[in-house]
This record gives C-alpha cells, sequence and structure tokens, in this order.
DNA sequence: CCACCGTCCTGGCTGC
DNA sequence: TGCAGCCAGGACGGTG
C-alpha cells in the first residue's frame, strides 16, 4: 500500500482543497468499501471538511458540525483526487464524495481492497492501531520493550499494525537494511544498540520519504520522489549500495522482503 | 504467542 | 501477437 509517507503526502495535498469544503452527496459504485454504506449516505452529506489528518496508514477527516470522523484506508492501490466538476469520469472511482461547488472529490481504488468508514468515535479505528512512528510517544526505549517481549521475526512485526502504526512492506525492508539487521532476526534477539539504531531508521526512512512525496507505486503516486532513494526494495539482484553484495529477495511472512546478506547478516 | 494459509480484487508483466 | 499464469504497496480471520 500507500504506507505512513504517502498517506501523509495525500493528507497534505488535499487539506487546502478539502477543508472548509461542505460533502453534499456520496456516490458509491463499490459499497463493499464501506461497511454500512447507507448509513455513509444518510449521514454524511452535510457536513464540512473541518481538517485532514493521518494516522497510521489511515487519512482521518475531521467533520463538522458533528464530531464524526471520516477515516479512508488506501488499500493496496487506492488513491484520492479533488477534481473539478466537468471532469472526465474515473473508471476506478469507487466512492465520489460531491462537494458543494460541484468538485469531486474521489477514491479511485483499482483493486478494491480500501475502506471507508464513518464513527463516532475515532478510538473505534485508532484503538487498534500501535504507536505513531514519528510521534513523541516512539521511543528507543519503547521499542527495545516491546521488541525483547516477542519472539517472532523483527520484519513481520514491523507489519503488525497494533504493534508499530504505518510501516508496510517498502519502509520495513529499508529501515532494516539502514539499521543492518536482518529481516529473520528474532525480535527479542536483538541487542540495544540494534534496535537503537531501527528506531533511527524508522523515523529517518520515513521522515525522508515524506520530504520527497513520497514512493512512486504504479496507481497512487507516480510523482513520489523516493523511488530512486530506495536502498533495497525492488532491487533484487542489484548491488547494494552500502558494499556492493547482490541484494536478495525471498518471501518472509507471505511478503517478499529485500535485504543485503552481508550488510544484514543472521 | 506465533507461523502459516486463505481471502478479498484487478491490472500489468513475463514467458511460452 | 496472444494469452495463461504469476505477481503486487494491506489486513483480517482461522487453524494448529
Amino acid at each position: 500500500m500507500p504506507e505512513l509517507p504517502e498517506v501523509e503526502t495525500t493528507a497534505q495535498l488535499l487539506g487546502p482543497a478539502l477543508v472548509g469544503s461542505t460533502i453534499v452527496d456520496v456516490q458509491l459504485s463499490w459499497p463493499r468499501h464501506t461497511p454500512d454504506p447507507e448509513r455513509l449516505i444518510r449521514e454524511l452529506p452535510g457536513h464540512a471538511v473541518r481538517d485532514l489528518g493521518r494516522r497510521g496508514k489511515y487519512l482521518v477527516v475531521g467533520l463538522e458540525p458533528s464530531d464524526r470522523t471520516l477515516f479512508v484506508h488506501l488499500g493496496m492501490s487506492g488513491r484520492l483526487t479533488v477534481r473539478p466538476a466537468d471532469a472526465l469520469p474515473d473508471p476506478y472511482a469507487r466512492t465520489v464524495f460531491v462537494l458543494q461547488d460541484g468538485r469531486q472529490w474521489r477514491f479511485a481504488d483499482p483493486r478494491k481492497f480500501g475502506r471507508v468508514l464513518l464513527v463516532a468515535d475515532p478510538e473505534e479505528v485508532t484503538g487498534r492501531l500501535g504507536p505513531e512512528p514519528l510521534a513523541g510517544e516512539f521511543t528507543a526505549d519503547w521499542l527495545a520493550a516491546g521488541m525483547a517481549a516477542r519472539r517472532r521475526a523483527v520484519k513481520p512485526l514491523l507489519l503488525q499494525q497494533r504493534f508499530l502504526a504505518g510501516l508496510g512492506n517498502i519502509y520495513a525492508d529499508e529501515a532494516l537494511h539502514r539499521a543492518g539487521v536482518s529481516p529473520r532476526r528474532a525480535a527479542d534477539s536483538l541487542k540495544t544498540g540494534e534496535v537503537v539504531r531501527l528506531w533511527e531508521s524508522i523515523r529517518e526512512v520515513l521522515n525522508e520519504a515524506i520530504a520527497h512525496h513520497g514512493t512512486s507505486l504504479d496507481w497512487v503516486y507516480p510523482d513520489g520522489g523516493m523511488q530512486e532513494l530506495l536502498r533495497v526494495y525492488g532491487r533484487a539482484g542489484k548491488p547494494c549500495l552500502a558494499c556492493g553484495t547482490p541484494v536478495e529477495r525471498e518471501v518472509l511472512a507471505q511478503r517478499s522482503t529485500h535485504y543485503c546478506p552481508r550488510c544484514q547478516p543472521g
């Protein structure tokens, strides 16, 4: 998916276009995107966008006058755009929020793995998420304690959103490479220095990706500039940028995993 | 707690 | 050129 940096980029790009706009209609061509389509159609119109934020990989839309919250998860292929009233239709626009001035806020999602959720209590969604990697709550000490309590391999642990919110397959691989930690290492086997390096690497790679508007993905962010800065993801067989050893790819926990066998031993 | 599998979906790429 | 098969950024639920 779109991971944390891509969602953050989306929130920053859409904020100026959406904040203050009122939603007057909701059109669903793929109702399964949302658990209760009729409720969405009934309750959302009339609300204005108060603010736009992000939590983990969710776009968080604060609404007024009621204090309901709209969450959008982009899944694997979701893309959010705001288009003029007379824009050509998008065959992949599964949900269209029509704004008062006629513009269309579109959720296009070819693979249909995305989600749209309207809730009264945001905790219904955020309560199942681990800490924000870029917030103060995510400290090296917290990471060390969390890892020490888990025996599973470190990469699948980093992908678990209830452990830490926002990392996906690309940035998990990148963070582990920067930290010099093998994705297969048991979480509780990392030494303190390795945990600290991993903590720094996670924050570094996410901040860098946000600065470059995320990574180019087929359906999502064709202009993301992080693509060329990836060191292992998608580079199987190519030399590690640090040591020249060919990058390896293997499947770990059902996910393709890229790493340098020399920089990330074990 | 954890490894592993299936499921939800479609489009693009690869190789025959 | 055509096309079947394989692959993909996520996440959940079930099983052992």
